[in-house]
DNA sequence: TCTTTAATGAGAATTATTCTCTTTTAAATA
DNA sequence: TATTTAAAAGAGAATAATTCTCATTAAAGA
């Protein structure tokens, strides 16, 4: 997930957030983190070249991105929070061994969804979204 | 969910599970407490019948459950786990407004998944369970 | 009934997350 | 550019869900 600098403000902005070191710091990380960090991953990175930030902080600067829909939050079976900084619609691919996570992007299988529920629609619900968690196995043991 | 008590027993022993009077208890609760409570709701209804449990025995028996897959961990965009009794294969339909989740069984929806994947696969993951996680809102407003 | 092994109870410990309050800073305005 | 102000960050205490420890109790097989 390349993302620039520059995107980055961009996307602050966009949301009228102001634009702080520690904003695009966590963005970063997200942007640059293998998959769904927890909050401790993302610390961790950011502590590397901003060695002073504050937990909290971090926590906080979380919930704002997303309140504002610019992140999104994950939860395994496991109890800490992840989150996933990938805007596009996707599903996910989770292994409960590895407590793995991946993105899973197939547009005809979300073709096939939106069809199939417009068609037949839920009684009393009305459908913001769907989301796929495919639970399984990892053939490669990365 | 209807599940006597007799078939609690059944479900222990088939598992190879020790008969205690606090696992009943709680796959009692699970059983009658409307959808997916959290541990604290289910701490509450066992109190009623059994005052003395001891909350680190409810976490324990919750643990052993959903190993031996009597039952199942949910989980939302909020932070505290809550616990699933269903077995069959069903789905979730989740307000984050409310934090209410109602399940949603659909065997057609199935059907057209399993074909869909049987044909497709995913590469380099073996799937094992398949999901859905219907975001949106209840129209009534219970 | 006896024995063994596993489960429970009680409460301390842990830890992710939130909260409070003071200080700092982004950015709008003059 | 300097000033102002509302919002954000920092620091660390507080909270609360969950886990852990270890002594006691109980289930179930012999």
């Amino acid at each position: 997930m390349k993302v620039s600098g520059n995107q980055i403000i961009e996307r602050l902005k966009d949301k009228r957030l102001k634009v702080t070191p520690q904003r695009i710091a966590v963005l970063e990380a997200l942007y640059t983190l293998d998959s769904h960090p927890s909050v401790e991953k993302i610390i961790e990175y950011i502590k590397k070249t901003y060695p002073n930030i504050a937990i909290g902080t971090v926590y906080k600067v979380l919930d704002v991105l997303v309140e504002n829909q610019l992140i999104h939050r994950v939860k395994t079976e496991k109890d800490i929070m992840r989150y996933d900084g990938k805007l596009e619609n996707h599903h996910h691919l989770y292994c409960s061994e590895s407590d793995r996570i991946e993105d899973f992007i197939d547009e005809d299988l979300d073709d096939m969804l939106n069809e199939y529920f417009i068609k037949k629609g839920i009684a009393g619900f009305e459908i913001e979204e769907i989301k796929l968690h495919i639970k399984g196995k990892f053939k490669d043991m990365q």
